[in-house]
DNA sequence: GCCTATCTTGTTAACGGTAACATTTCTTTT
DNA sequence: AAAAGAAATGTTACCGTTAACAAGATAGGC
């Protein structure tokens, strides 16, 4: 089926060490011979295995990216840049969905190990991830995660400043005159549902607002999560004038059930979230947000991979916090118009933390 | 770095052979040497080397995947029915996004063969994209094109009938009124323009209206093609009073250009394409479309490569034609609904042509 | 022309598994 | 208890490429 450096070797009248010396650049060979192989190369359409190479070297050339949900257009973004950063360095990228779900994210981590990647990036599913990627940690495979920390797991990281995030929506929330907000958030493993969650809180008590612990709901973070959790919120006696999604595809759920009742946002209900949705706000600049800097985490993460890879990073973990900005819109009514968020002491967009 | 079958071996007392019997399966194993095996496994932390036994059994268990945009939802679902098939079936992914670049496709496919993958799919940038496939074509690896068609290419291939949905949704534009239609396209050298222009124009015959060529405007099949379409349109004098779009994301530059004209659709131009945007459809119903069903495009052309990876299909080229629908929305100014499209002579929801 | 330095090419072994065959170790049978 | 058959384990070689070393060819120096 493929030819081997045997057959142009045969082909070419020379042997399989020379034809390899003329496919890696030809240093100390003849033009002539080299000649020769170039065109027995060609005529038997030969491409070296990558296999074979791979075994000798211990180079595969190949990442493994991990996301929950390549549909949600922030983790679809995330994989753009990473690939971009990757394809330009040499790498190809293994992708894997795992569904927010543990086992499969178990499943594709012993697979990465299996087909010998040379790192990982990974949005992990959350705190109980850490058993996942243990296997990494003890190979001293490098792996870098995105969007979420792992409880207990010091590495590499590239996240937003989640609470500052929050913090900021639900300023502007309680800027415009909300009182009741409520709040979606995914369960306490989840290390931006926990900082989101701190930030909410940071904000309501700065304002000197109560934090009332029915207008919290732990759900997934997905459509259905926000959907039902929404249906809650607006089955209350005393519903909240404003809610706050811990994401975008959360928010979208919510909407959905906003719709669903005949109701509408901002007019009867204000909605705020993090990540924005581009395509959505071309066609309907609606939700009011938390931008994080989606392409970045994907691009610097893979680039943070390749270092530790290459040796050129050997110290200690690096814990990337990028800046988020508001973009405020009409879905808690108050007039359109992007807020960057300042966060006092940071200057450039990114710092590093690490001892 | 990474234990061996020899160092297992050594650990257990046993010859390398053996730990590879216990590792799959032990089948003719004494059941006491095998969990000897079997501990030094786990406390060498052994996982056997994908790249080895690929060597030896000429399976990489990947398979490439190529798409011009991961960032399009619609290309978003494609990969993630794709990874769910191909998952069950014991196959990893190479993600490649091609960004509609003939030159980075022929990249990322040579790239493919030099990591022996053992089959591909490929949402082809064009027509041009041929010569980039021929390695594949040369070599008999098997590959199944996505949604675009390759003239001159005779190969499996999942698409939608773009031809009927195009016409249905120009029919639904004459029947509320529309007499002057524009159309944006891509270049004639992209199969899904060419049908859903044939679409198109079919549908203007039947209905007795001319063909005006500066109705038709050529442009790249992405947001900024959209965009610059449209604002040619409403430079006009006798403007489009609707407007076709190629798929989604062209259709999201044309409205963005209607906003920035101070316009709105309907009420000032109508708008339709291919390709829903679920996400955006949940925020806001408006678009009226064709809804391919997506997910069918990643999975079926997963099924019908691995059929041909197993040899379970040997036969012809497998032409799968998938059914669309026509969904209604405001963009036209029609009230909503679905209907669905039924071609006459067709009963499921799909059919396969060949020889 | 002979010897050495340099250049070019070839040989061997190894990467980590496993197929195919060989050998050793039980069983079982008579 | 010896022979024969079955079961368990080991040996060798190979998958395709290349590092390390060996050897042959060529050229330069005197």
């Amino acid at each position: 089926m493929n030819a081997t450096v045997h057959d142009v070797a045969k082909r070419a009248g020379v042997s399989a060490m020379t034809v390899s010396r003329v496919i890696n650049g030809g240093v100390g060979v003849r033009p002539e011979t080299r000649r020769r192989v170039e065109r027995a190369v060609t005529e038997l359409d030969f491409v070296p295995s990558g296999v074979a190479r791979g075994l000798m070297s211990k180079r595969t050339g190949a990442l493994g990216l991990i996301v929950p949900d390549i549909v949600n257009p922030f983790f679809a973004i995330v994989v753009r840049g990473a690939e971009t950063v990757a394809r330009r360095a040499g790498y190809r990228l293994l992708l894997c969905n795992s569904e927010g779900d543990l086992g499969l994210e178990r499943q594709y981590v012993e697979d990465m190990i299996a087909h010998r990647v040379e790192g990982l990036l990974i949005a992990p599913v959350g705190d109980r991830s850490k058993p996942n990627l243990m296997p990494f940690v003890r190979r001293k495979f490098p792996f870098v995660l995105i969007d979420r920390s792992v409880a207990g797991l010091p590495c590499d990281l590239v996240q937003a400043d989640s609470v500052a995030g929050a913090r900021t929506l639900i300023n502007h929330l309680i800027s415009v005159g909300h009182r009741r907000i409520g709040a979606i958030v995914e369960p306490d493993n989840v290390s931006t549902a926990r900082e989101r969650l701190r930030g909410y809180a940071e904000a309501l008590k700065a304002a000197g607002l109560p934090m009332a612990p029915e207008l919290i709901i732990r759900t997934t973070a997905d459509r259905m999560g926000g959907y039902g959790a929404m249906q809650q919120f607006l089955g209350f006696d005393a519903r909240p004038t404003a809610v706050f999604a811990v994401n975008n595809m959360t928010a979208l759920g919510a909407m959905q059930a906003v719709r669903e009742r005949g109701l509408a946002v901002p007019k009867d209900i204000a909605l705020v979230c993090f990540d924005d949705v581009e395509h959505l706000a071309v066609l309907s600049p609606f939700l009011t947000v938390i931008n994080q800097p989606t392409e970045m985490f994907g691009t610097l993460s893979a680039e943070i991979l390749l270092h530790r890879i290459t040796g050129e990073a050997t110290g200690p973990r690096r814990h990337v916090v990028l800046q988020a900005e508001l973009i405020v819109r009409e879905s808690c009514g108050a007039r359109a118009g992007i807020v960057p968020l300042v966060d006092p002491g940071r200057k450039t967009n990114h710092r590093s933390k690490g001892p």
